[in-house]
DNA sequence: ACAACGCTGACGTCGCGTGACTGTGA
DNA sequence: CTCACAGTCACGCGACGTCAGCGTTG
């Protein structure tokens, strides 16, 4: 951190890049990225050394950033998103894309839990039944397809291909 | 879908690459990827023109295959599975694994889903605002704060820092 | 003088394929 | 002639990580 005079008669606050990945637990690497792709590039770059000095003033951008970051918004959707001075209506619209995200992926986590409880049930049984038969080969295949009655398609082609 | 006396008395139904895609519904290319990395390959491939056929009762383990990937595991581990005959006490455990990791992601979910809630509102109050005031430039950098309070080691450096 | 920090640039990573191209057999 | 197959290399996604080789800061 240190204090420079901008050119004008307050101080300006500046930090280091590493002062600024040590304080939002990013790496310094994903900083140089978000400056490469203009998504957040420091107030003040030395012509000379090419060292980054990010102003005060700028960290609470980097932090919606890293806001919509952790809510999912893709890199180039936050550059979006900045790049239209955070348009209340635009970002409005990005938080219904990914609240629809979100509530699909509890659907489809919901689903797969699902089944594979009902893997882990055949596979217990199966574990059970070796026990007592003492080691048969695990024809463990017929197991999952007890999950996958679902796909009718499938089940219908098979039926009609292999007699079953 | 050919009938093959594969040595023996009794006909072998075979099936190439291409019957196998659309039975499952997935891409040839697939396949050919799942047979080059010896995960799931054809029971006969001719000699000379290099053509797969897939045996009948190959199938079922495809199907237990693409049950696996479908809830999440990987092909590398689907294949350490069925290198292992998908011994159920590995199945158990890998099930086990794939249970948390999507609960985790229920919980991700949840959580940003609340998050999403928070900043839609304060961009809702912020377009609300901008039709009373006239259309004022959008500051909108303070709504992300708002949620992402519970980052209190953020907080209190940027407190610290910035004198907030 | 020295460690710690910074710079650029190019390539690697992960998973699961897809695309493009060319060539052969059915 | 047109499919359906074969093979191979390369690319694509996303957000960095890693390494090399060198300059700067305090």
């Amino acid at each position: 951190m240190l204090d420079y005079a901008g050119g004008c008669n307050n101080p300006v606050v500046y930090f280091k890049i590493g002062e600024i990945a040590a304080m939002f637990d990013i790496s310094i690497r994903a900083l140089r990225l978000y400056d490469k792709m203009r998504l957040f590039s420091p107030e003040h770059a030395d012509e000379q050394t090419g060292y980054r000095y990010y102003a005060a003033d700028q960290l609470p951008l980097l932090n919606t950033i890293l806001v919509l970051k952790a809510i999912g918004v893709k890199l180039i959707g936050i550059k979006q998103l900045v790049d239209h001075g955070l348009d209340p209506g635009q970002l409005v619209n990005t938080m219904k894309t990914m609240k629809d995200y979100w509530e699909n992926q509890i659907e489809i986590a919901g689903f797969n839990i699902e089944n594979i409880e009902k893997i882990k049930s055949a596979a217990f049984s199966k574990l059970e039944q070796n026990e007592k038969d003492g080691g048969e080969p695990p024809d463990a295949y017929k197991m999952a397809r007890l999950v996958c009655l679902e796909n009718i398609k499938t089940e219908t082609i098979l039926s009609e291909a292999l007699w079953l």
